[in-house]
DNA sequence: CACGCTGTTCCGTATAACGGAACAGCAAGA
DNA sequence: TCTTGCTGTTCCGTTATACGGAACAGCGTG
């Protein structure tokens, strides 16, 4: 296995991002590592810029400014998807006036890439960057419902280990409705993954048919009920679709 | 100098955020290493999940998502900053009708860590995680403002050694704007950066009346002509005056 | 005052990372 | 077609480097 050092750098990151602000021995204790290895691995990331400590006595470590300069680049990464997105995303608001989010899939998560308020006061609230689960938000069952067999599987047998706990459904009823959103095109989550936010989904595919990300409109339960979720379905699908299209003319 | 296999690879991530997607060979020649130190750099970053390739004929590299869920927890890392700012840049939003940005500063330029998009129909546009000049924009000028004499000093060299390329200000110009933020408390930018885009900034102290960053409202200029700066500079200062004490009460 | 915890430094050794060289595959040019 | 120049990739020997144990200093608690 090569560049160890670079694993471990890494994976301090990844600690310091799950658990800042943080010291050395959290971090060692954590990874399993020597103290002397953590405290390397965080003075040479120091020297680099991309993370710092708060200078108090007991010294804690947070990433810093060239985390997010660089990370924020990976947008970027899906051959313009944002760019190509948020027109399209702007009509979106303008005809359902509520939060447009664009998120794609890390394994078993989803992440928001870019995201357009709601015009009216009362509104949903995301970080970019914010990450949560596929199984229970509308983006990640709408993009599961159009993953190759293999890939999908992959994720189901993430499900599998973690069904139950967390609030995570069972195996077979979302097997169920994941079946129902391949056929209907889009994806609902009623209270699923935060109280308070129903949403509903569609999946952006590429030129090869793969869910690349997925868009979608949320709201708070009274503004989109069941109903109108399904009323407003059409314009979601009908949005991921021209998105589709910009991707396949781009590239 | 330890770890330098670490410094490699985060100098290969830089050089791949701001030239994505791109090949082994010119990622090599950009930081002066030997193709096998770049490849195994790669395939390193590349197993750890932090970028991945097009799997094309020839392999080109970007960035993946996971450096962006790292890179996205960078923002939290200044005491709940955004948490604390996004109720009163709300606040603003209402007031002015405006876009409003929330700006830390990364050594000569200023980094956009939190948006709310103004209301009407024609608004300004800018992606979290950009960067700009802290010489052109008013965020970066109202921070500059109340820096300590060092830290300004140090950002005023890198000026002296750029004055004039790039449309950026003269020197002497620059200190006396930087003199009437300070005396102000609020920093104009009528179409400095962007073309098209007016705003106004004022700086945000923490306890210690260090500024850990800056609120802006922007817009087009016939929204937001050089006399409404002014008149809705009070709402600036007063928002960011609000954020401070949310900062200070918090730690 | 000892104990447990911080963070930090030193050091010997094992190993891992370096770059040169060689190879395969593709594209443009002669 | 055959060359030239670029890709990316693999192998290998040597050197330098990253590892963890041990020891140290500083602070708060029992």
């Amino acid at each position: 296995m090569p560049n160890q050092s670079v694993l471990v750098a890494l994976r301090v990151m990844e600690e310091i991002a799950a658990h800042q602000p943080i010291g050395v021995s959290a971090v060692a204790r954590a990874l399993g590592i020597s103290k002397t290895t953590a405290h390397r691995s965080l003075t040479t990331l120091a020297g680099a810029g991309w993370i710092s400590a708060s200078n108090d006595r007991q010294a804690l470590w947070s990433l810093s400014v060239r985390a997010l300069l660089v990370g924020s680049r990976a947008v970027e990464s899906h051959a313009g998807l944002r760019g190509i997105a948020v027109p399209v995303m702007e009509d979106l608001r303008r005809t359902t006036e509520e939060t447009i989010h664009l998120l794609v899939r890390d394994r078993a998560h989803v992440v928001l890439i870019e995201r357009l308020d709601g015009i009216k006061p009362v509104r949903v609230f995301n970080p970019l960057g914010g990450r949560a689960s596929v199984f229970k938000t509308s983006a990640g069952k709408a993009i599961l419902s159009r993953l190759p067999p293999d890939d999908l599987q992959a994720c189901l047998d993430v499900l599998r280990a973690r069904a139950g706990q967390d609030d995570m459904p069972s195996y077979d009823a979302f097997m169920r409705e994941i079946d129902e959103v391949r056929r209907s095109g889009f994806a609902i989550n009623l209270a699923g993954n935060q109280p308070d936010v129903h949403a509903v989904a569609a999946p952006i595919l590429d030129g090869s048919g793969y869910p690349v990300a997925a868009v979608t409109v949320s709201s708070v339960p009274e503004r989109l009920p069941k109903a109108t979720c399904h009323r407003i379905a059409t314009f979601v699908v009908d949005a991921a679709r021209r998105i589709g299209v910009g991707l396949r003319a781009a590239g």
